[in-house]
DNA sequence: CGTTTAGTCTACTTATCCGATAGGATAAAT
DNA sequence: ATTTATCCTATCGGATAAGTAGACTAAACG
């Protein structure tokens, strides 16, 4: 399951590059718009800036803006930060990887060659959306 | 991420599925040669029971075995049972489906397409793996 | 300067769920 | 009747998710 805050976190990624050049949107603009609550979504946008993602400008005309064009913002890179493992089960995971307790060997494991299934197939359709496929009206990558 | 009790589960009916036609097996046993808790695995066994997936027999040289040949043992239908929806958001989920409490609209969500497109994925290698491709030493269904 | 504006930071609450355990009830075999 | 093994209900601790409170800092702007 999608955590909130991975959720809220692309839909004000989105918002923001929807606003495209307009300098900076506030917190509050987007919490109203997305209908996300306020302080949980200063939380996720600092880690987001914290990350690389945004940037930030205090004060008044202050607010949040995106560092690099949509184009150029891996999906996959904002579920990492914001969610973690992309991989069900740690023992497939290529950046939080962890040995199971049971399981004595990982090759024999029939759930392990299924999840590397499932991460290869959800790795591919994360590493090739960018938040500009995101915003537009049709995105999907593949043929359904 | 996927549960203990999801993995366990699976890990048990593949388990079942080696035993072939030798008569029912205890969950002791499977508990021991999968290092899983006993009395967590009784649980889950129990739940694959009501469901159906499994028979039991009580008393000595009882235990547990499948009811239907491990070829015609969907993943997916165990993955529901145990985990619940295999959808990330359950805006998109076929089985449990739930509407957002922020997103006034889904049709203009950019992360709901995005996910239909990861559930989809994720489902069509989840239906066309049984729990016969799991004790396969290779059981990949779609190439790397 | 000082006031307003808006992001930064730390800490906390609250609820829910996961993983696991305890202990007795039930039913089958011998 | 006794043993064996599943069935069932209840419970518990710890972790995590989601959200809130409140004080702090820095930029703009008169």
């Amino acid at each position: 399951m999608l955590s909130k805050k991975t959720k809220y976190g692309l839909k004000a990624l989105s918002y923001l590059a929807r606003q495209d050049a307009e300098g900076p949107t506030q917190i509050a603009t987007i919490s109203q718009s997305e209908n996300i609550p306020q302080k949980f979504l200063e939380s996720i946008l600092l880690s987001l800036r914290k990350s690389g993602f945004l940037g930030s400008k205090k004060g008044k005309g202050g607010g949040y803006y995106l560092l690099k064009p949509p184009e150029e913002i891996s999906i996959s890179e904002v579920y990492r930060l914001l969610e973690g493992p992309i991989a069900m089960v740690p023992c497939v995971s290529l950046n939080f990887y962890e040995k199971c307790d049971d399981c004595p060997d990982e090759k024999t494991c029939s759930v392990h060659k299924l999840m590397i299934q499932v991460r290869d197939n959800t790795l591919e359709i994360l590493n090739n959306t960018s938040l500009s496929d995101l915003i537009k009206s049709d995105n999907y990558i593949l043929e359904a």
